[in-house]
Order: structure tokens, then sequence, then C-alpha cells
DNA sequence: TTAATTGATGCGTTTCATGCATATATGCGG
DNA sequence: CCGCATATATGCATGAAACGCATCAATTAA
């Protein structure tokens, strides 16, 4: 059976099945005033168009079309449903076309939640290789903590985000991008400049600068070092990592951070070294929620996110920086 | 072939072969949040309503709809769509659905052009049978003279028309109804009351009371009387009959009206009488525009009219008015 | 772990729109 | 007035597409 009517009882409404190929050639055959010439246009024989036509107006229960091998003209029926018809043609076929467009990443916009680390150090690169080839789509890009982040991806406010791999959400779905280690940082002329490596033991002589309680990285560092004898406390205590910085690059201190926060290996004044005993590690992914599927557009971002960090694996190995696909 | 792509030489451009049962499909999915759901109330298998979403799906270039055994839920194109496929879907339902209401007469509107003597003599009952059936189209009268009626026919303004034979319009098409003479119309207390019937020529002698030039009436009466030797002139000039009555009424001469233009046989001072040498007669039919169709409302009040006249025209050849049923 | 439910897939079948050939109707020109 | 050219309708065989049935795969609940 080609269309189930199973369960017809003793309707007696017919059921209207009416298609749009068939209002679609209805439409052609008004506008060239010849069956001929629409059948053409719609690449159809004549008889097929003839039929479509016909099955049309036997649906609606009667003539659209006045036609004598001479002339096509409208029925008074047909006057009236001919423009009703063409703007909801028109207005399907728009409609459709920007869905297409949205999936074909020619349109859209992508809403991603990721922590300031990754807004500021690696997903600039990301962003212009995105951009450039899908220069159309718009990017929102809410930089918040871990946790606002978390929440903002729960919500569906964003449709996927940046984050360090914390407590397990079930709804969450995390894929490691990055593995970093959380390093010393402080000023070229401070005495632990001077060694190789610092241990974490090692910074309770020194005034260090943390970040507040709830962010995710001293909630990370506070787990990690639990298990501590002699574990360092913080003396100044900011929100963000970049302020932490500031202060240590005007010799207020010391902090620990996590590899990637470093501007860059050659800066004037701050300069890092690996924090050992424990080796403490942050992991870096994308998160996004298990069951809502991607857009077309973050799909295509999230591969860019991927490729390029397979790519830049490469060459970051010395700095321990490792990415599994 | 099922769909003639005889003409697609290297269009990039695909060609968009979407169809409404296949986005009702998908509405009916995100509706019912189910697969198998949806399948029952389509009567349709599940799966070929899968099919049917996953056809619509691959047009489009994308997923609509994200699902697992256990969920089904929207993806984030999915999401945007069904807004508006939800609107244009019912805005499309709405409107062939009043399209069928109209070709099934349930509702609807005709517009016709009669002359006065119709309008008043025998169209009441024609249209109180016609709404007994059909009570919600609307009826559109143009009670005109002749002439005018015959334009707004024309001019396509009225579908159709009650008319009297006149010169052959190339564009109309003319259905006889009624032949009926003229006869005398004078005062009970004339003189030519007392006479059987009366001749064209006697008329000579009497204030004759006539209608404008450029009536239809005037017009045949002209054109039949003009190889009578002796032809009666028009003393007074009036544009409607029904005023000529009035004033034979009130005795200020006699007049020559066509037979239905009479109210009744019972009128307690007008009477009527044969006019004869020659017998002259107008023939009073349906006139509409050859080419364009009538619409269904049009073609059913069309119907009822012959039938309504076939049955009266049987007890109406001794020239009497009947209304009929 | 198993049973049950739900969506996807393989496969044979049916349907129905299509193309070709042809009939039919209409207007124009000889 | 009649025949020809042109445009739509119809008969018929065909085949592509959509269908239903049976079954698979995946997920949840018991």
């Amino acid at each position: 059976m080609r269309e189930g009517v199973i369960n017809a009882p003793f309707s007696r409404v017919r059921p209207m099945n009416y298609e749009l190929q068939q209002i679609k050639a209805f439409l052609k055959v008004v506008e060239l005033e010849s069956f001929q010439g629409a059948a053409e246009a719609l690449n159809l024989s004549q008889p097929a168009l003839s039929r479509r036509i016909k099955k049309l107006e036997s649906i609606l229960g009667t003539a659209l079309l006045s036609r004598t091998t001479r002339s096509v003209s409208l029925t008074t029926v047909g006057r009236d449903f001919f423009p009703q018809a063409k703007r909801l043609v028109d207005e399907f076929d728009h409609a459709l076309f920007n869905i297409r467009a949205l999936a074909e990443n020619r349109i859209g916009q992508i809403t991603l939640a990721c922590i300031p680390t990754a807004a500021f150090y690696f997903l600039p690169a990301v962003i212009r290789e995105y951009n450039a080839r899908y220069p159309n789509i718009r990017i929102r890009l809410l930089d918040l903590s871990a946790n606002d982040g978390l929440e903002a991806v729960l919500s569906g406010e964003a449709e996927f985000g940046i984050n360090m791999l914390s407590g397990h959400h079930p709804d969450i779905l995390f894929t490691p991008l990055v593995v970093e280690p959380f390093v010393l940082v402080c000023r070229r002329d401070h005495p632990l400049a001077n060694k190789d490596q610092v241990t974490w033991t090692e910074l309770i002589q020194h005034k260090l600068i943390g970040v507040g309680k709830m962010s995710g990285n001293r909630m990370l560092l506070d787990h990690e070092l639990s298990e501590l004898a002699n574990r360092p406390t913080w003396f100044y205590e900011v929100q963000h990592l970049s302020t932490s910085l500031g202060m240590v690059e005007v010799g207020l201190g010391v902090a620990a951070v996590p590899r990637l926060s470093m501007p860059d290996d050659e800066h004037p004044v701050l300069v890092q070294r690996p924090l050992v005993e424990p080796l403490v590690k942050r992991t870096l992914g994308m998160v996004r929620r298990r069951d809502s599927a991607l857009s077309p557009a973050a799909e295509r971002f999230v591969e860019t996110l991927l490729r390029h960090w397979d790519k830049g694996s490469d060459d970051d190995t010395t700095a321990q920086v490792s990415t599994m696909d």
C-alpha cells in the first residue's frame, strides 16, 4: 500500500493529500499561461503535468484552470487560490532555503562558553581559521569561569564549551583536549627563578598569590595537594589568573598557574619553573551536553578545534602539553 | 523515470524536492515526541515514517531530530525549523480547506446582473430556493438596465446576468429562458380596456408613455415596429417601466410593456390587453461571458434558475406570470 | 542480566506518476 | 467553409519510489 489507510473507519472527510509539487505545477501553468511551457519549465512531460493539475483539482473538488487547446485561464476558484498559493509556496521555499543555508554553514551562529585561559591562549587561532572558512557564522564567546561556563552549557545557553575536567556531571560529555601542568611563575630576579624546578613545599617560604575558593583551579589544587604534609597557603587571593600574574610582575609574590596561562616563554619580567612533588596537572577539554546534538555550525567549529590541537601538540610536546584527539 | 530530470546540465544546486508529507511527518514526530506514535497518527508504519524523516533530512542536508531508542528531541536546526514549518503547514491547510469549502458551495458569493423585471418578478423565487439549499452563499444582485447589466457581465463584475436578447455580442453566451409579449396597460376605466386585444396602430390615438431612447425595450420596439405604416409615437418618456405604470395608474395615458412587468392579473386599477399587429415579443435569458468559467456557486445558481424555468415554462404558455413552487 | 520498548535496516511487493504514442478540440488561414 | 497547425487530454506499459513485514540494534527498567 502506498499510503496507509489502515484506520479510516467511516470518515467522510476526504484526506486532502495535496502535495507541493501539484501546487507548484499549478502556479507555473498560471504564470506561463501554458501547460506545454510549464511542463518544460518543470522538467516534466506535458501529459504528466496535465495529470498533476488534474489530481490537484480532484483533491480540491473543483477546477482551478479553464483550458482549451488555445488558451489557459483561471477559474473563479483558481483566481482566489492563486495568490495565496503563491505566497505560501514562496514562503516555504524561503524557509527551507534558510534551513539549508544553516545546515551548510552559510549562515548561522554558535555560542560557546570557555574559561579565560582558553579564550586568551588557544581559541583565537581556532577562531581565525574557522572564520576564514565560514565567514558568515557569528561567534558568541562567553568567557566565564569554569563553573559558570559549565552552567551555560547545561542550560543550553552555550552549545558547548572549553572547560577543565572536574566533577563528572552525568549530563556532560567531556572530550579531553590538552593536559597541562601547573607551573610556578615569578620574576626573573626572584630567588626561585634560579632553580630548574620547584617543589610545592618550597613555596611555603614565599608569598603565594592564589585564586578564590570557588575557582576551578583552586578546587583542583586543594584536592591534589590535600595529601601533602606541608602544603603552602595563599597569602594573596584574587579571582582571575591574569590578576595574579600582574601581581607577580610587580613583585608582590609568586603564583602557581596552569602552564597555558603564561603569555609565552619570553616574557621580559616573568619566568616559569616546573612545579613538582607532586606534579599537578589539569585537563582542559571540550564539554557539551550529552543528549542534544550540536548545530552544523558548531560541529564544524569542534572539528576545527580538534584539528588545530592535533597539529598544535606536535611542536608543543616539550612543554608536556599533550592532546588526545 | 519518476521525476523528469531531462534537463539538469551541471547544476550544482540540489533540487529541494521536499514535500508536504515529509514536513507534516516531522511536525507530528515533534508534537508526539515519538516515531511510533506519529506513525500511528499518520496511518503509516513506523519504518515508513522513519524513512520519510530521513529523506527530508537528506534533502535539507542536516538532521532535524536527535533520536535514541528512548527519546526524540529536536536538533538546533530542527528547533529553528519547527515553528516556521508549523505555521506554514497550518496556513496551507487552512487555505486549501477554504478552497474546498468554496468548491463545495459551503461558502462563497455570487454576483449577477439582471434587469429590473427579472429582479422583481422571477428571481425572488429562484433566490429563495437557492438560498435554502446553499445558505452560506451570499448573493449580490445588481439590478441594472439591460445595457449596464450586459456591461457588468462583460467586465467581469458580474459572473452572469439575466438580460434580454439583443445585439449578439461575440463574447456573450445567451441562454433563452422565457419569451414574453408586449402588452397594453391601461386603467380599467379606459376605453381600450373594453377590447379583447389592441393593435399598435390603435395606440396612435392615445397618449402613450414610453421609456428612454437608450432603453433596451425602446430599441427593441423601435426595431420591431419600424416596418409599421402608422406607428404610434410616445407622448411621455420615462426611464423605468415601473414609473410608466405609475403614470398609467393615475390616468395620464397608456403604456406598452413586457408582460412580466405587470405586477399581477388582479390589479385594482390596471388591466392589460394583448397588443397585436404585430405581436412583439422579447426574449429574456441568461447571459454570461463565453470564455470564463463560472464559480461553483454560480453554476449551482444557474442550475436552480434553469430548473425553475423549465418547470415554469410548461404552465406559462398562456403568457401568464407564474411563480413556481 | 534479562525483558521490553523504540527507532533503524533489509527485502520483497505494490503503487502510482511518468513517458510515449495517440486522440481530441480549437483557432487560423486559404 | 474546410483543412491544417497547435495545444491539451487519454490509453497504456514501465519503473522508481515508497510501503509493510520481519528483524536488528540500542537503551531503559525491572
